[in-house]
DNA sequence: GATATCTAGTTTCTATTAGTTACCACAGAA
DNA sequence: TTCTGTGGTAACTAATAGAAACTAGATATC
């Protein structure tokens, strides 16, 4: 019953922080549409630096949820795509997108009222 | 379509981070069960520090997450305990849950055969 | 009467990680 | 010959997570 708070035995934790990486959900959803080129992955996502991109990549390669593809053109072309197991990972991924976007007005409310309740109390 | 990588803009992103965070979902999963005081969280989240577990309780009590309440006694105890929203976010993050019991068989299957691999082609 | 314990935290410092910037090698076009 | 594109790596710095010690006030223990 009490959650196993022990990184290297908890599915959830693992899988937890996974998702809460800033930018892989962000590449497996791109992902999930078609499949994508580095450069085109990274003009895509504004804002994401070559060495981030490269080290996320290579771990949702690892960890079985995208696939790395290149292609011996000149220069090589290296192609990334969703994994069946990706795949399902995504849709598990929504129904948090889901309540994110339908409660996120009342997220920030209440940060305006904790915020002024704090302002208020300092003073 | 595209999606939003600007985290300011973005309400995925926010809550992704939030549930990404390696103690938020735990300490809201245990305050779904039961309302719980702060060493009596503290005590059964081992591993935690008082400092982060003073933090992340700051940081949900401020999304509206979970609710603090101090009690009068001598030394004055403080109750914490889920809230709806709170609830309805630890029901979104069920199927990742879910999924992460059903599949963490197959990401650390997926993990071993990159690992050899990458052993393989350094020999 | 000094010491230890409980409550719920804060402060300080360090180790880890996230992220930025510059660079690599190769080929084709201007 | 310098510029663009390919897909990265290496070195450095800023931000954050975490460990350990400290606060304060009342009660119980020696």
């Amino acid at each position: 019953m009490k959650p196993d708070v022990y990184a290297a035995n908890c599915p959830t934790r693992q899988i937890l922080d996974r998702v809460g990486d800033k930018w892989a959900v962000l590449i497996l959803l791109l992902l999930r549409v078609e499949p994508m080129r580095f450069n085109q992955l990274r003009r895509t996502i504004e804002g994401i630096s070559q060495k981030m991109l490269s080290q996320v990549l290579k771990s949702l390669e690892r960890d079985g949820l995208i696939r790395r593809h290149a292609i011996a053109t000149v220069p090589v072309t290296v192609e990334y795509s969703i994994t069946q197991l990706g795949l399902t990972l995504a849709g598990a991924v929504d129904p948090l997108r889901d309540w994110a976007e339908q409660n996120l007005k009342d997220v920030l409310a209440a940060q305006r009222r904790y915020d002024a309740q704090q302002k208020e109390e300092a003073a």
